[in-house]
DNA sequence: CCCAGTGTACATACCAGTAGGTACAACTGA
DNA sequence: TCAGTTGTACCTACTGGTATGTACACTGGG
């Protein structure tokens, strides 16, 4: 791997374990194997790197999520996919993390990616969800782009909760409580299983 | 107020505007309008001032959450006062973010505050729910400890999701969201309102 | 040669805390 | 009663380390 390749890959894990602002370019540094005037070299600074480490993670979260979105199946099948998909929960989300880090907000740049990453993700969902409406297998009165909200509320949330407790069962049980509900807006009627 | 007192509250204030590692002994100091050595003759470093903030804001969070469980009504009534009260959106929940603090949740004495509140949360929210099924007033399928868990989440990641956007939309986004899911489950059947 | 890529030295500020000292009130014992 | 002691609250100065870069010298491949 190249020397710019591991700065934004080793960027890429620290924002992801300690955040904007607890991650120095040191850091960045020791753990890339690189030494410091090489990283000044590739990039103009801190948040230059940070950019690029974002907007590859951005990236590659909405392109897993896709594919949940695009399999056949109907509308809470493929939100079931995506919802229960293998995660590393008790690590949480590493795009939904940096709203917490006061310098990312601040920057209108840094923002910018984490903002788009979850207007698409809101707005994918709500289309999966008014496609199952629209084929008859959700309830007309379900409001799509609210429910999508929940539902990626529900995964940010369900991060918090489960590292409050430093154990997957919350994550879970908030999945399974949102499935539930759901269910009991499909066509089908409420499910007694 | 007291020296102890402005250093407390201003340790509260700059740990929810910039978390742990972003809050500098310095910065809490000349908040408070109080010296270095004051500080540390009240407290024995940062950590401990962060505990006894950290307590005091999970016991305010407690409590006004138990002022909406234990009002009267329905339990559906009671869990949407609990998440349409009033409350600072774009700034965040001042306990969950500090999951995303790493340097909390490596010290089990400053977490220990952080997944009580949760855990009593969840807890509580289940009771509310468990009453009114028993009372007849929700489905009996309905599992009141995954649903209190998706409840918190909810709130948990709409904060994430409005801090993203800038915007407190996607936080009452899937409030609705939820609550409509809710009402499904209500023994007076679904709504179409 | 030349220049992208890298390494080392230096710069300035901040972090988190320790050391040591001042002001003052309360308490002690002769 | 009153000099002396103790304890509380607070302050400034100092310390070793880190944060975030600049400046510049060097090196090897085209």
């Amino acid at each position: 791997m190249s020397t710019p390749e591991r700065l934004i890959e080793s960027t890429r894990e620290l924002l992801w374990e300690r955040g904007y602002v607890g991650t120095s370019p040191k850091a960045i540094q020791q753990r890339a194997g690189a030494g410091q005037g090489s990283m000044y070299h590739h990039f103009s600074g801190k948040p230059d790197l940070a950019l690029a480490a974002i907007r590859r993670t951005a990236e590659e979260l909405r392109a897993a999520a896709e594919e949940r979105f695009a399999a056949p199946g109907t509308a809470v099948e493929r939100v079931t996919a995506y919802l229960r998909r293998e995660r590393e929960v008790l690590k949480g989300c590493p795009i939904g993390r940096l709203t917490q880090d006061p310098d990312v907000m601040a920057d209108p740049v840094l923002r910018a990616p984490v903002d788009e990453t979850f207007a698409w993700l809101r707005g994918r969902i709500a289309d999966v969800l008014a496609e199952g409406r629209d084929r008859g297998e959700l309830d007309a009165g379900l409001d799509p782009a609210d429910t999508a909200s929940t539902v990626v509320a529900v995964l940010q949330g369900g991060y918090v909760l489960a590292r409050a407790a430093g154990s997957e069962e919350p994550f879970r049980r908030a999945v399974d409580g949102v499935l539930g509900l759901l269910a009991a807006h499909t066509t089908t009627g409420r499910r007694t299983d």
